[in-house]
DNA sequence: TAAAAATACTCCATAGGTATTTTAT
DNA sequence: ATAAAATACCTATGGAGTATTTTTA
């Protein structure tokens, strides 16, 4: 699991549009694709579920993301503090 | 940023010793090297400093210690949960 | 001279891309 | 026909290893 990885996931379930997604963190579209199996492969748990052209949250995802935004803050927090001397 | 990177240097803060490290994670003890340096470009920031032959965490080591033990631990939870069911 | 970290290199897995195909409206 | 995700594929970066060298107690 990786800042990236969990950076890409909170961008698409705000999203819930990989397409957009791509947009906004500069990635190809197949590389979001790529990044959210990776997650869903590492903790063999459906994340997304797509319902016809429409992108939902699974259960586990909706858990998932409060947990992606805690850990981006405090990873943010950890860099600031180690490298601007806080 | 990673778990794994993480756990490496936790590991090595907890020891002092790369090559203590190395053996409690199945490393190699140039992977942990490798590993701490790529910590270390990321952040700007050196994590551990050598008096002759002892490791000794920097400020900033000590510091981003802390986080890396939370971010770790918040790591665990949301694997449980996300992929248990909690 | 022993014990640990750093370095030099090699190899392979994978992150990320482009192009295409599938799916659904 | 359009819009989005999935898939196939290709390449380059870097993660991880072995072997060696440097450092210093």
């Amino acid at each position: 699991m990786d800042t990236k990885q969990l950076l890409t996931f909170k961008t698409a379930a705000e999203n819930l549009n990989f397409t957009q997604t791509a947009k906004i963190l500069n990635f190809a579209q197949s590389s979001v694709t790529a990044k959210i199996k990776s997650l869903e492969d590492e903790l063999d748990t459906k994340l997304f579920e797509r319902l016809g052209k429409k992108l939902y949250l699974t259960d586990a995802g909706e858990q998932f993301k409060s947990y992606a935004d805690r850990l981006l803050a405090l990873t943010d927090e950890a860099r600031l503090i180690a490298t601007g001397g806080g």
